[in-house]
DNA sequence: ACGCCTTTTTAAATCGTATTGAATCACGAT
DNA sequence: ATCGTGATTCAATACGATTTAAAAAGGCGT
């Protein structure tokens, strides 16, 4: 058994020559349907994955995939760590390059690739028809008007964390977030206010906390929330790294969780608190699913987006009121 | 101009065949001396580099570089995060494909690639023995014996932060860092401890804070120590990450930065604590040194070992004492 | 059925490097 | 001077995919 099979295996297989297999391979028209299909079908038999070295060869140079973070957004937190990681490994395993692109002076990418990832967008981000304009498949984390994107039902896990909370018989809960600003955390708090109203009806007031978008930001907010005498049981966190803050901050001021307090966190990141009840969003789909989309974008199919599932993980850090 | 030569080019400027550039490149021997000079000397006119993608189709797939983490490092800090991304990017443009490797239950990597790398490593870690036993060309983080490494100068960056004080005239100076089996911490206090006895005497006492390594734990600690009534002027906090932590905690105390304390850090991340004064290690020379001593490992050259110069950044946390 | 034009497919050339079996060289021994 | 031997070097080929020029197939009108 041969480990790789190779174009040849495939043009073989289908009873076809390798240039042919090659257009299948990259959607170039000149290919009658029912070869496509016959030549998909050896494809799909034998396992066949392109090499990555020999096409970049061929090519004179991998395919550039830049990913440009908005100036607002923070790089180094662990979230974005985590998905960089993931959308690297992502993008090599199809032979393509992630490149890092700066800023120029008016927040446009410095530097334009075959393709480009935008982070950190918000609703109307003039990056959008800036690359839109110049005609480069572009995907979107985040969501907006006439390009392709893919996030996370940052609505739904709003809703999810909240609604748990409300099962367990709380409803004095605070959420914590970071700046409202960012898409993820305006969604995040919508899910928690609508679940909140639908459960507990108009009177239902959300109290939001407000802060720096980590672990110390968490911490420092729901310190100064107690000792300026503000009441809840319950916390629900917009990010895990505000969680973590929010649980030291309990601690500290002799509250347990979860006991006294219970805590739900965003993003069920890897080693941090290994036993926080949390909305997890499933980064390494995430990733994927961006480049899935980019690809479709290089090949010129139809502008489609995807909005990630959440799920609620339990675990530690909640329980019923008392 | 073209734009790129190639090794045909090469071997035409040193009037010799293809082959025998290949044999320099790879370092195989079986090249008279005179030969394999003239072709160092037509690459370097050149300014040859060759190409990977051909390389990686040549050799059947592209060298494998592993990178595995000890249980005990927490992997997602913004320090780690950011020599990564140098890492993968000094390691790609030599062709060589980063990958992250699991533990197995003995703490050992799950993997062993071509290559390996090992971060947060102590004195005697017993995956060094492992590695060497299995003649896998490993190169360190940290400091051991017997083996490639390649480490910030802790040592000196801790004397270059406490003496920087100790000439503004400080003599209550605080040491904030995390855990202490940690190798860089260890040898940054013992960097604080010289430093402070040398300027002192013996009397000098050191005080040293520890606490959990992040901006949290900085707050954490500083205000547990202020609230104890530990007095000081300064502080020099073991990271950058740590130093946020210690001057939201000075603020939150009602103390000015720095004219009542003076706060020094140690990294100099980017886009953290922008007026921070700090030491800095080059995390892009020290990632480029580590694929360096990679490739000396790779072709079997002896056993070298490097230690990265640090340097102090004097911004706006430090003051001389009132 | 034939020629003509368009669509589909093929075979061969190409990308830049590594390897290998053959050819060349240097040099001392006969 | 010739030969043998080991050390160097060369020329040719492989790696796996893309691309192009040419050939084959298909469709249409007359």
């Amino acid at each position: 058994m041969n480990l790789k099979p190779t174009i040849a295996d495939v043009a073989k297989e289908a009873g076809v020559s390798t240039g042919t297999v090659s257009r299948v391979i990259n959607a170039r028209d000149g290919v009658k349907q029912v070869t496509r299909d016959n030549v998909l079908a050896a494809m799909e038999r034998l396992n066949y994955r392109p090499d990555q070295a020999a096409r970049e060869l061929a090519l004179g140079g991998p395919l550039r995939v830049g990913l440009h973070i908005s100036a607002a957004t923070k790089r180094l937190t662990p979230f974005f760590t985590l998905f960089l990681e993931y959308l690297m490994v992502q993008l090599r395993t199809d032979g393509y390059l992630l490149e890092d692109i700066a800023s120029q002076d008016d927040g446009m990418p410095a530097d334009i690739c075959d393709a480009m990832v935008l982070f950190g967008s918000h609703e109307d981000d003039p990056r959008i028809d800036y690359l839109l304009q110049q005609g480069v498949p572009t995907v979107l984390l985040g969501v907006a008007q006439g390009v392709r994107w893919v996030a996370p039902d940052d609505y739904g896990g709003g809703r999810l964390a909240t609604e748990h909370l409300l099962r367990l018989g709380h409803q004095d809960i605070a959420h914590v977030s970071g700046l409202m600003h960012a898409q993820a955390f305006f969604n995040r708090y919508a899910g928690y206010q609508d679940a909140l109203r639908d459960a507990l009806g108009e009177t239902a007031q959300p109290l939001l906390l407000e802060g720096d978008t980590s672990s110390l930001g968490g911490y420092r907010t729901v310190r100064r929330a107690l000792e300026a005498g503000v009441n809840f049981s319950a916390v629900f966190a917009a990010s895990d790294e505000l969680a973590v803050g929010v649980i030291g901050a309990l601690e500290d001021a002799g509250l347990r969780v979860p006991t006294d307090v219970s805590v739900v966190g965003f993003d069920d990141l890897p080693e941090i608190g290994e036993a926080l009840t949390t909305v997890r969003q499933d980064l390494r789909e995430i990733a994927s699913m961006t480049v899935t989309l980019l690809k479709e974008a290089l090949s010129g199919a139809s502008v489609r987006s995807q909005v990630m599932p959440v799920r609620l993980i339990v675990r530690g850090t909640t329980t019923r009121r008392r």
